[in-house]
DNA sequence: TAGATTGTTAATCGATTAACAATC
DNA sequence: TAGATTGTTAATCGATTAACAATC
C-alpha cells in the first residue's frame, strides 16, 4: 500500500468529527460533494485521502454514514482508548486536563508530573501531580506510551533527558522545546507562541 | 517583490525567538548553518526564507545577530505592542490570558467575553469577563483587531454571526469552528483536538 | 438506460533541496 | 589571494486539482 500522506492524515479527523456531530443522521449515504463542503475541503481531495485506505464509498451513492464513521476511527486508533501522560502542570497542562473533548475521543490524561515542588502532591482535575523523577517508573508501571509535554522552556533540558531512556511512542509537544528523539517516536510540535505570532506577520505581509 | 510563502512565514518565528533566547551574544555575527541547527532547518532554507525580505546578510561573514533580530521583529510586526480580545473565558481561554510568553512578544489580552452567566463580571487574569453583546462596541471604542477565538462548538453559530459584523484583522481560532468569514481577515486555526488525533493516528499508520 | 458519484491518472502548483556563482 | 558564506537559479519532491473512465 502507498504511505498515507502527512496531510492527508491531518484531514482524516475533520471528516471524522464532522459525521460525529451530525446527527441529522436520516440520509444514510453522505456523497463527498456534501461532506467536502462541510468540512471546507475540495471533494476530490476528500476521496483521493480516503481512497489510501481502500475502497470507502459506493459509487453512484456516495459514502454510507456509521460505515465511514466507523472507518475512519478504525483508521486513526480512537476506537480504543488511550490513556495518556502529561508532563507540566502549568496553565496550559491544567485546561488540557479539563479539555473533555479529547475524552470524547477516548483519550484520557492519567497522570500528572511537574519538577515544581510547589505543584507536586496537588489535586489536578481528580489527578495528584507527581514528581517527575518517577516519570520513567509510573509510564512502565502504568504502560503509557503517549506523552503531552506542557513544560515551560527553563524546565526542559532535565525532562527531554528523561523522555530519551523511556520506551514511548508518541508526544504531543506543546512546549517551544525542539525535541530530538529516536526516529521512531511520533512527534506532532505545537507552538503556540509561533502560532500566534505567525499570525502576526500574516496581519503585516 | 515576489509573494512570501506560507511556509516561510511560519518559520521566521523560529528564527527570532532562537536570537532572542540566545544570550550568549558574543560572537557577533551568525551564519546559516548554526542557525539552522539550532532551530532544525536546514540552512539552505534559511537563507532562501530570509532572501524574500532583502539582502539579511553578509556574505564571508553570515548574519548580524542584533540586526537580524531586529529586522525580523520589524518584517513581523512585533515591534509594536498588540491588543487582543480573547472570545471565550473557558479552560484554555484561562490559560491564554495567563500565558507570560505572548506578552513577551508585545501582544496583550485586555478584553475577555463570554455568553455564559456564570462566567461574565467574574474576573480572569485581572480583567472582568465581559458579555458577548457587547463585542462590537468594545473592539471599536478600543480600537482592537485581532482575536482569540477559545468557545465551545456549542457557543459558536451566535458568536461567529457577530464576529461578522465587525471590523477586525486577524482571528487565531482555537475552536473547532469553522469561520468563512471576508477573505481579508487574516484566519489561522489551531485546533487541539485534531492535532492530538493526528498524533494518534500516525501512531496507527 | 440515464444520472450520480466514486476512485484513479495526469497536470499543476507550491515548497524544499542541491548546486554554485558572487563577493566579503 | 584563499576561505567562508550568502543569495539565487534549476532540479526535485510532495500535495492539490482537473479530468474522466468505471460503475452502481
Amino acid at each position: 500500500m502507498k504511505k498515507v500522506p502527512e496531510a492527508t492524515i491531518r484531514r482524516l479527523f475533520y471528516y471524522y468529527r464532522c459525521l460525529k456531530n451530525d446527527h441529522s443522521e436520516s440520509p444514510k449515504y453522505i456523497c463527498s460533494d456534501t461532506l467536502g463542503n462541510k468540512t471546507g475541503i475540495k471533494s476530490t481531495l476528500l476521496r483521493r485521502d480516503l481512497s489510501f485506505f481502500g475502497h470507502m464509498g459506493h459509487k453512484g451513492k456516495g459514502y454510507q454514514r456509521d460505515e465511514l464513521e466507523n472507518k475512519l476511527k478504525n483508521i486513526m486508533g480512537i476506537d480504543q482508548q488511550h490513556e495518556i501522560a502529561l508532563i507540566g502542570a502549568g496553565n496550559i497542562g491544567k485546561a488540557l486536563v479539563k479539555y473533555k473533548k479529547f475524552r470524547e475521543l477516548g483519550l484520557y490524561i492519567t497522570e500528572i508530573f511537574d519538577n515544581d515542588l510547589d505543584k507536586i502532591g496537588r489535586r489536578v482535575g481528580g489527578y495528584i501531580v507527581k514528581n517527575v523523577k518517577y516519570l520513567k517508573e509510573s509510564l512502565e508501571k502504568n504502560n503509557i506510551k503517549i506523552v503531552i509535554l506542557a513544560i515551560d522552556e527553563e524546565e526542559s533540558d532535565e525532562i527531554i533527558t528523561q523522555l530519551q531512556e523511556i520506551d514511548i511512542k508518541a508526544i504531543w509537544n506543546l512546549s517551544s522545546a525542539q525535541l530530538d528523539l529516536d526516529q521512531n517516536v511520533i512527534i506532532i510540535k505545537e507552538d503556540l507562541c509561533c502560532s500566534l505570532g505567525s499570525l502576526i506577520c500574516k496581519m503585516n505581509n
